[in-house]
DNA sequence: ATGTCC
């Protein structure tokens, strides 16, 4: 069955070079470029050919620049593919919330520390318990804090800063984090009452699925000088956090759906599937829906913050006593979904873009206007998540990124299994145990989640990795590995 | 991903 998979599949797309292939611009009707596919051949091999169907499609929205792309971790997504990455022309181009995805500003950020492993390691199972008692998980949580309608107002607006001048956090979190944690333009009464009802009582909550907060150490570290600016070194300590923009981000995305469905037959935009809804980018719909979608951007880096900022708190209470100050210090936090409006090189000239990133990091090479200071010589960190129990990695933005990719690297491992075929033919308890006998402790809600994200349902997130790498996209900085995870 | 169907 594979081999009839891989025949047909490149029967379709033609070969650039060993991470590149190309999607031929006459492959369907109407496509205004080529798609290009960054995948190695044994990722290749488990491409499904509807993702490829979703890189054409989106390849004919109007005033898309250069490739309709697709990241080596690309599986079938609602419109857009998860892991695709599309430009749009500021004028003549397109903004439409499938190239987004309901979770808007999905995204992960990594924390240093002084700790070493063997400081952690006879009080993991412990800590664990503490960080799932003090972090709100699963579906429907509820977070710890109330926001008033002005604080939500304030942090659709003013993001992670909201936060910090509320002393959830310190200044130097806001240079680590993209966009500062603050993306400008954000209209709150572009945003439902029904995205506001939802939004207030979550933020700082972790939410299901794949999501999680991880502790870890680094156990290797492959550019010592990059490593060392980011804070790292092998043996130590850090945490991860992946979440969301939680039910507003969703609601967000549903209300404007809904708009720009009736958009597309307004502006009589010809769309090859109903899921690419879109508006032409200046027009008043998709303006209020890129002004509603920065709220839910904003909101999701305060919504990491806060879980940063309780983890922290944690952390200080185990380990501050004995060890002082734990150096607890933001690597850096990035968006995994969102579209932003960028300055690009294409064809020569310096183009402004609306990039669409879907299951995709920024990754910005060095001496690139929107990268910290501290960083400025290295590149952007771009931190790719592993699955549950495997390994995540630390790379840097690299010059090639702007040249192939709007700037852009893949975001992590990616599904292989649907969520209900993996419930089906797995155990949560068993994955647990076996997790267990290699010193991974899993905390979760339900025992069926840790089957929907057990490892074998996910890609390797080396192979991934590795194709960025290769095509100097982003290069490796560190691996960290898991020791615990606390999940929804 | 998601008050996993208002």
């Amino acid at each position: 069955m594979s081999d009839k998979n891989t025949t047909s599949i490149l029967d379709i797309l033609t070969k650039v070079n060993d991470n590149t292939w190309e999607v031929p611009g006459n492959y369907k009707p109407g496509m205004n470029v080529p798609g290009r596919i960054f995948v190695s051949k044994p990722l290749l091999e488990i491409l499904e050919p509807e993702t490829i169907d979703q890189v054409a499609n989106v390849a004919s929205l109007p005033g898309i620049q250069k490739y309709s792309m697709a990241m080596p971790d690309a599986h079938l997504g609602y419109g857009f593919s998860i892991g695709g990455v599309a430009a749009f022309d500021k004028d003549e181009g397109v903004i439409s919330p499938g190239g987004v995805g309901f979770d808007i500003n999905c995204g992960v950020r990594l924390i240093r520390s002084n700790l070493m492993e063997d400081d952690v390691r006879p009080r993991l199972a412990e800590l664990l318990d503490s960080l799932f008692e003090a972090i709100p998980s699963g579906v429907g949580s509820k977070s710890r804090m109330r926001l008033t309608d002005e604080e939500l107002d304030d942090v659709f607006i003013h993001g992670v800063n909201w936060a910090v001048k509320n002393g959830y956090g310190m200044k130097g979190d806001l240079s680590h984090c993209e966009s500062n944690g603050m993306m400008p333009g954000a209209d709150p009464s572009k945003v439902s009452i029904k995205a506001r009802k939802r939004g207030r009582p979550q933020i700082g909550t972790l939410g299901s699925g794949n999501h999680f907060l991880e502790v870890q150490y680094v156990d290797k570290v492959y550019d010592e000088e990059a490593a060392k600016a980011f804070g790292l070194k092998e043996g130590q300590i850090t945490f991860m956090i992946h979440c969301g923009s939680r039910g507003a981000g969703h609601q967000i995305c549903t209300d404007h759906l809904q708009k720009l469905t009736q958009a597309s037959k307004k502006y009589k935009i010809p769309l090859p599937d109903k899921q690419l809804a879109c508006a032409p980018a200046s027009s008043e719909e998709a303006q209020d829906y890129f002004k509603a979608m920065i709220c839910a951007a904003n909101y999701a880096w305060v919504n990491r913050q806060m879980i940063m900022h309780w983890a922290r708190e944690v952390f200080d209470e185990f380990f501050k006593a004995q060890h002082g100050d734990l150096g607890l210090d933001l690597v850096y936090d990035v968006a995994h979904n969102v579209a932003k409006l960028e300055k690009h090189m294409i064809d020569g000239e310096e183009k402004e873009v609306y990039v669409h990133r879907k299951g995709a990091t920024r990754a910005f090479p060095a001496g690139h206007p929107e990268i910290p200071e501290d960083y400025k010589d290295i590149g952007q960190p771009v931190i790719i998540p592993g699955s549950m129990g495997t390994a995540s990695y630390v790379l840097k933005g690299c010059p090639a990124a702007m040249e192939l990719t709007f700037g852009s690297a893949c975001h992590g491992a990616g599904r292989v299994m649907s969520r209900s075929s993996a419930k089906k033919e797995l155990r949560g308890e068993e994955i647990q145990n076996e997790l267990k006998s290699q010193g991974i402790i899993v905390r979760a809600t339900q025992p069926s989640l840790i089957a929907e994200e057990a490892p074998e349902v996910y890609k390797s997130s080396s192979d991934v990795v590795d194709v960025v790498h290769n095509l100097g996209i982003a290069t490796k900085v560190a691996r960290v590995l898991p020791m615990g995870v606390v999940k929804g």
